[in-house]
DNA sequence: CATTTCATACGATTTGTTTCGTAAGCAAAA
DNA sequence: TTTTGCTTACGAAACAAATCGTATGAAATG
């Protein structure tokens, strides 16, 4: 049994952990349909993957009828950190500032999301 | 000339994008020295992977001496753009502000850093 | 009970990335 | 002029990721 390891998930890896953090839970199939309506592979290629991530851990099953069941295990929130500490590192020089200057400013944030942005701001000063 | 086409850097072509965006512009050897420092790969590798860059249209060179200089030929805010754009959409549902109130919470800002992203903040207020 | 359907397992192939060895050329040093 | 050192070019090996084909077995269906 591994204490999941720290093994990052590939581009392909993390498009199937996106739906199990979704449904909680599904079969490969389930995964497989979901998939397919924006990429177009084999059903055998959403198993072998999903077996893949079961032996890195980043998925556990529930194999005791003969349809397994996924489950994802490991946490959305730690997987966006993990993959935001690579990207400020990579892409802005270790300014996590500069990261969210930019995706202020490059994307479109409704009235409400910019309150709940300032409120959280304004959190952040108290300290 | 092609204007910049689709093609997503890889790992490694990332890190000596980061050194030209860095230096402006740079021969093989120059590159090198700095990777070798935290990464432990031959010269030929680097001197390889900057000519694939090349033919992908990531660098530009002047190959009128014999040591060429190498540019980036992609802006380091448009890669940024599109590795955000990626990691909104595969881990925060699409959420710009999502990413944006994580990348807040789970690092350090000092109060200067704060105060600029409340500028940022103001002006998109305003619209 | 035979057949069809749908599941897993798993090896092999394909595709993409990184790494290196070696050849060839040029320029500076001996 | 010969040697040495540094350069590019390029094919091939090594590695990693994604894809697929086929075998096998268990239900469900006829």
């Amino acid at each position: 049994m591994s204490l999941s390891k720290n093994t990052k998930p590939t581009e392909s890896e993390l498009e199937i952990l996106r739906i199990l953090w979704d449904k909680e839970k599904a079969t490969v199939r389930e995964v497989h349909e979901i998939l397919s309506t924006h990429k177009d592979a084999g059903y055998t290629t959403t198993l072998k993957l999903m077996q893949i991530m079961f032996e890195k851990g980043l998925v556990k099953r529930d194999d005791s009828s003969k349809t397994h069941t996924y489950f994802a295990n490991v946490s959305k929130e730690n997987t966006q950190q993990q993959f935001m500490g690579k990207m400020i590192h990579t892409l802005f020089s270790g300014s996590s500032t500069q990261l969210v200057m930019q995706a202020l400013g490059n994307h479109k944030h409704s009235s409400e999301e910019l309150e709940e942005i300032q409120k959280l701001l304004n959190e952040l000063k108290k300290q």
